[in-house]
DNA sequence: CTAGGTAGTTGGTAGTACGGACTAAAATAG
DNA sequence: CTATTTTAGTCCGTACTACCAACTACCTAG
């Protein structure tokens, strides 16, 4: 059934448009946090650290191992982060070279009034669905996200 | 059955659930094309216009609206992937103000290399679902995005 | 033909991101 | 227990992204 042959034609054209709705997807999700980051001076960057650490306090390098940046990168994204009151350094307890970075209580205020705009503003996308479509879209994700 | 009660908890908890889930498959989606694009020494951004372009001859301005941005950040944008020779500035024939963009041959070959790549990439995750799943996921995504 | 609008570029500023050099503090070796 | 190596974070220099405001060239209406 995945030999070659005209039968299989079928099976390219789909994943040609699976992908190509995935990219859509993706690129208007993260056109919209982008919008909803700018209205708050964030980047998408920033929109993540305070995501990240909304549950979590991490060493620097943990932090740049979760963002997928150097950890050099780090520095300034959490110097202006600081300078703003949204983080806070933190001396690591066990580790004299390291650093804490922790959210802060405007940090996590801000993060919490983000998420729920993320949610407002993706509901005109996510309500054209019925609920059990809504189930069955995340449930698909979901286990593309955490089988591979 | 979407009034106020315990009985909405559900809902709401779904709407969280399938919100997380779409922003986490966007971010994972746009990280491989990040890294996909850097093999290349393209910014997510350049890969855009060579995925725009591909298919199309736009001014400047119609570009900066398709991308989101303003028409001076075209600028730089068009100079880096002219001077690589990824695009070309053609005069527009009916606007002497107005200058089209078209994707160049070497443009054009490394958009369908990189098109190929994106797939590739992307199927460890797609491939872990069925194809009916596949098609499913498909038409969920297809029609949140074209229906609003 | 002139007044006003549009297309694109330029210059200035801020943020993002990287690599390499550097300091301080572990961790390991001998 | 010192000597060396590794690790954590910062700092510096560079390149790119992106914006705004100012400017030039050109088009369009009155």
């Amino acid at each position: 059934m995945t030999a070659s042959g005209s039968a299989d034609q079928p099976a390219v054209v789909e994943q040609h448009a699976l992908v190509d709705a995935l990219v859509q997807t993706s690129f208007v999700t993260m056109a919209l946090l982008n919008r909803l980051g700018a209205e708050h001076d964030l980047s998408l960057t920033q929109l993540r650290v305070l995501a990240i650490l909304r549950d979590r306090r991490l060493k620097m390098t943990e932090l740049a191992d979760y963002l997928g940046l150097d950890k050099s990168t780090m520095t300034g994204l959490v110097d202006r982060a600081e300078k703003r009151g949204l983080l806070e350094r933190v001396r690591n307890p066990t580790d004299g070279r390291a650093v804490d970075v922790r959210i802060s209580p405007g940090g996590a205020k801000l993060a919490d009034r983000l998420y729920a705009d993320v949610e407002r503003s993706l509901s005109p996308m996510t309500s054209t669905l019925t609920r059990a479509e809504q189930r069955r879209l995340r449930m698909l994700l979901e286990s593309m996200l955490h089988r591979p």
